[in-house]
DNA sequence: TATGAAAGTTTTAAATA
DNA sequence: TATTTAAAACTTTCATA
């Protein structure tokens, strides 16, 4: 499933990150190419899996989604059964944005999106009685200076 | 700058978080209203900045991008002239993914996404000789479970 | 890769509840 | 005030050169 990428590819990705809400033909300009050879790149990048998904993304503080925590996780369960368990419980709350298994004596990070402080405690309360975990720490972010999902290409 | 949303207007958000790439026609269904209202909600929400930007997902292991860093960091300086260096540093490098300033004893959080661990070093040598830190912890991201800008809506 | 035509979508405006 | 209808402008998609 693995797609070679040119110059121009590459090209058109950077546009699409950039913004999403292009036409072909200003990418097409933008580029350098014409419409049609780009609307066939985007196709093939989009079955290759190298484009996963078109999306809007929201401003989290005027939703009311006013707190942000990273959750570091040490385990002391190892077996294949409590990571299957605990990875499910983690892809089945929405308000885990993002959640790593590490190297290192940390075992996990996450990052959580909730209201206010009131609602990262029912989660956390509700993710521990799900799983057993050894030790956890929550980092509260004060501010959000930077946050994208672009890549550096 | 405040938008009172409605359930209507909630709707709408999960559909375009959920995939940015439907028509006005298919999301009018999808919440039982019709284009027009739907469009203008659409428009509304844009200029009140609760929709943020339109972009394209893309996958990082495919582009090359193998390797994933949090980064923690602890500082010593808290004067306002280090803060403004040190947050356009961030700012200003686009293998920072995401910053954090955070409340406790660790000061700042980084998500960093890079080609290999020595693509790392490069990135972390610039930025210590850029702006003096206190302490720097790395944790090594060995499989992403979950990652997601979707808001819990 | 380029052209262009058919199908579909967005956007604006006018009419209606 | 918000919604429906309708029509113009624009975009995507795809066949053909």
């Amino acid at each position: 499933m693995s797609v070679r990428l040119d110059e121009l590819d590459r090209k058109i990705l950077v546009q699409l990150q950039q913004d999403g809400g292009r036409s072909l033909d200003e990418i097409a300009k933008a580029v350098g190419s014409s419409k049609t050879p780009v609307w066939n790149r985007i196709r093939k990048m989009r079955e290759g899996g190298v484009i996963k998904q078109q999306t809007y993304v929201l401003d989290a503080d005027s939703l009311g989604f006013e707190a942000c925590f990273f959750v570091l996780i040490r385990t002391s369960e190892h077996d294949a059964d409590w990571q299957a368990r605990f990875l499910k419980a983690l892809r089945d709350r929405p308000e885990v944005q993002e959640a790593h298994r590490l190297a290192g004596d940390i075992d996990y990070i996450l990052k959580v999106r909730v209201e206010n402080a009131r609602a990262y405690d029912v989660f956390y309360q509700a993710l521990i009685s799900e799983v057993k975990v050894h030790n956890v720490t929550a980092l509260l972010s004060m501010e959000e200076i930077k946050s994208t999902t672009m890549l550096p290409l």
